[in-house]
DNA sequence: AGCACGCCGACT
DNA sequence: GTCGGCGTGCTC
């Protein structure tokens, strides 16, 4: 008897083997999706292991009902990452590729897209001569494919190719489309002499696997060089795929897109519709479309000719998935490359450490782009010491006096904040009641506009009291700035300037940031207040000041990442300045002027902080000089996920190399009604830590109590709440 | 995850 | 007497 194993849509750490009907075994291959019969239900999977004769000790298993697809819809390039990251986070496979489907294929769906090309088998051509006259159609299609193979369905009736399949005298595959011509518009930005090299540089392994980390200061042209070698990898005749963080944020990176590679270019992001996506998603399969531009869940776009992979912003969190399946797209693609032996750059300003460490490591080559294309004085940071100074919403009086300055001048000023709303907390005067999140571990966040209180965790809100729902006192204040407040005060100080706040709150529609960045292009925008969005990667063109309102909360982070994300935040926030000519000035408000590592950040530079974070993480053992791996647990009582964690615990000892902590609750223990706990494993080296949890996994998914809790495995936490 | 089976509390 | 709560177990 034929089985085939097949992957589920379930969260099981295995697979299912069913019996193969006979007329379905010549056809049946990896990658293919089909319809079978699952306890008392109907479901569909993916092959994952071709037909095979079963065992001896084979149990009992049902038939597959019926393919879906006529060829594998996952290429086996696909299908493989996919198997190595089910296996590298612990996750279950098929939920793995329920992840890289695009929702509408994850189940039937016809995904008809491009030509097939059929072609005889061996089987074919041996059945060829003995093939009786009678049988005159069949004959005349094996015949037909005997000359040359064919492409579409116009050569052969359904009945006859249904039956070459049937009888595996032929296969049916996906015909890559024909690569579009790829012509260069003219002319093209001349690049810089460090450009130049930069690109050489890129260029040396050819088209081989290797990792290039492109380490540029903002400004200093790393998009043009991804264009290029974007253009190289067309002309090849290969396709290429670019990631980044949140595309609806770089409208100005997906026009460079379209003037350069013109209706070639199509997106992948969660904005679009299931339709839009699984468009793209089979044309780049198809090789119909020569460059993809997506966000993290476009890693797993399947390639008919993959030529080059690009991740820009590097160390962007958001390409680490935080739920369920959590996957880091940036890992992802360097495997994805190195299995697929493509070229891979990974482009920021400030590249993560685990980056830096592995350019140092020699896996990575680095190069470097030190000059901006523009301008060539970089912002100077100018440190702004608050204590004891007076405040007005937040904001210094030598700040305020610059932003005075800047705008006589003509010149636009970027105030930045990371905190939406209006201020982090409601107090009361009277009493010091404080408005908490009834179901997290947080204050609720004034949003004044709305006349709101919003937990920014959970989501919860309610209408802003206006009296102590606890004295019934009347003087409730904001305490704290968020961009709202900002906001308001700038517009109160500066009211025939126009003032405008960019924050994830006011970007719910797409035309409304394009319109905003459109004014703020045109200069119709004098003053912008916003979160860390401003510094993704957007040009303004004459912005001569940015204002950092506090650095002061990531210097209290908890974890052990705060500070690397700081030096790149306000690192990205303050290559805003001076992009065109002027030198752009940026001040930075803090209550810690003396702090060591905002000293060398500000007097030395990102590189010079990542130096010293290196030295830290070194001598404490952190990443990337050891491997994490986060148990997460949470229930709807406080002692299910420790419990839970405790036995858990168990499972994971005994392990040389792992050390195993004791579970803690988490940093914030309550949140959106749950609460939950974590437990650490840490080893020096990955493999001993990936032995650890491939035994211990499984166990932990056998607990009685595992289906009373929610719980996950985290591979390579981006942070440890 | 579904979807069953199975054993204890308040209802026509 | 039964409707239905969710604990436990299984799915090739």
């Amino acid at each position: 008897m034929l089985l085939s194993s097949i992957a589920l849509d379930l969260p099981l750490p295995r697979l299912f083997d069913y019996a193969v009907p006979e007329h379905l075994a010549a056809q049946l291959r990896r990658g293919m999706r089909v319809r079978v019969p699952f306890g008392r239900r109907q479901t569909s999977g993916i092959v994952v292991r071709a037909p095979f004769e079963a065992g001896a000790d084979a149990g009992e298993h049902r038939l597959i009902e019926a393919l879906i697809d006529d060829s594998p819809l996952l290429p086996a390039e696909l299908l493989s990452l996919c198997e190595w990251a089910a296996d590298y986070y612990h996750h279950p496979l098929g939920e793995v590729l329920a992840a890289a489907l695009p929702g509408s294929l994850k189940r039937e769906g016809s995904a008809e897209s491009g030509e097939p090309l059929w072609q005889l088998s061996e089987a074919g051509r041996a059945a060829l001569a003995g093939l009786p006259e009678r049988q005159r159609a069949l004959r005349a299609a094996l015949q037909t494919l005997a000359e040359q193979p064919r492409r579409g369905k116009a050569w052969a009736p359904a009945a006859q190719r249904q039956t070459l399949l049937e009888r595996g005298w032929a296969r049916c595959e996906l015909a890559p489309a024909a690569p579009a011509p790829y012509l260069a518009p003219l002319p093209l930005p001349e690049l810089t002499e460090e450009q130049s090299q930069a690109l050489a540089a890129l260029q040396e392994n050819g088209e081989h696997f290797h990792v290039s980390l492109l380490d540029g200061v903002t400004g200093s042209g790393k998009t043009e060089l991804y264009l290029r070698r974007i253009a190289q990898a067309l002309a090849a005749g290969r396709q290429a795929l670019l990631l980044v963080p949140e595309i609806g944020l770089t409208p100005q990176l997906q026009t460079q897109l379209a003037q350069r590679f013109g209706e070639g270019v199509a997106s992948f992001h969660s904005g679009l519709s299931a339709r839009e996506r699984e468009k793209t998603w089979l044309a780049a399969r198809a090789g119909s479309v020569a460059v993809v531009v997506g966000t993290r869940s476009a890693v797993f776009v399947p390639f008919a000719r993959l030529g080059l992979i690009v991740v820009d912003e590097e160390h962007d969190t958001s390409f680490k998935q935080q739920d369920g399946f959590r996957y880091s797209a940036r890992d992802l693609a360097v495997v994805r490359a190195q299995r697929a032996q493509l070229p891979v750059i990974l482009g920021s300003a400030t590249p993560a450490l685990e980056s830096l460490h592995n350019a140092r490591a020699g896996r990575y080559r680095h190069i470097r782009l030190t000059r901006r294309v523009q301008t060539q004085a970089p912002p100077q940071i100018r440190v702004l010491d608050v204590r004891g100074q007076q405040l007005q919403h937040g904001l210094s009086e030598p700040l305020l006096l610059a932003i005075d300055r800047c705008l006589e001048k003509g010149e636009q000023a970027l105030l930045f904040i990371n905190r939406r709303g209006y201020a982090p907390l409601l107090l009361c005067h009277a009493c010091g009641w404080r408005a908490p999140c009834t179901h997290c571990d947080a204050q609720l966040t004034v949003h004044r506009t709305r006349g709101r209180l919003i937990c920014h965790h959970c989501g919860w809100q309610q209408s802003l009291p206006r009296e102590c729902p606890s004295c019934g006192g009347s003087e409730l204040i904001s305490v704290g700035q968020g961009t709202e407040r900002i906001e308001q005060a700038l517009a109160n100080r500066y009211p025939r300037h126009r003032v405008e706040r960019l924050d994830s709150d006011r970007l719910s529609q797409r035309s409304e940031l394009d319109a905003l960045l459109a004014d703020i292009r045109a200069r119709r925008i004098d003053i912008l207040v916003g979160t860390q969005i401003l510094a993704k990667g957007h040009d303004f063109p004459s912005l001569s000041l940015v204002g950092i309102v506090s650095a002061d909360q990531a210097l209290y982070g908890a974890d052990f990442r705060a500070i690397e994300r700081m030096g790149q935040m306000l690192t990205q926030v303050a290559g805003r300045a001076g992009r065109s000519g002027q030198a752009g000035e940026v001040w930075l408000q803090t209550h810690e002027p003396e702090h060591p590592l905002l000293r060398t950040l500000i007097d030395k530079g990102y590189h010079a902080l990542s130096d010293e974070l290196l030295l830290e993480r070194q001598a404490a053992c952190l990443p990337p000089y050891s491997h994490l791996a986060l148990l997460r647990a949470e229930a709807q009582d406080a002692q299910t996920p420790l419990r839970f964690l405790t036995q858990a615990r168990e499972h994971c000892l005994g392990f040389a190399g792992v050390q195993v902590m004791e579970p803690i609750p988490s940093g914030m223990e309550r949140r959106a009604g749950y609460w939950r706990a974590q437990l650490l494993l840490q080893a020096a080296q990955r493999s001993e830590l990936h032995r650890a949890l491939a035994a211990a996994v499984p166990q932990i998914a056998e607990l009685p109590g595992a289906r009373r809790l929610r719980w996950s495995v985290d591979v390579d936490p981006a942070d440890l709440f």
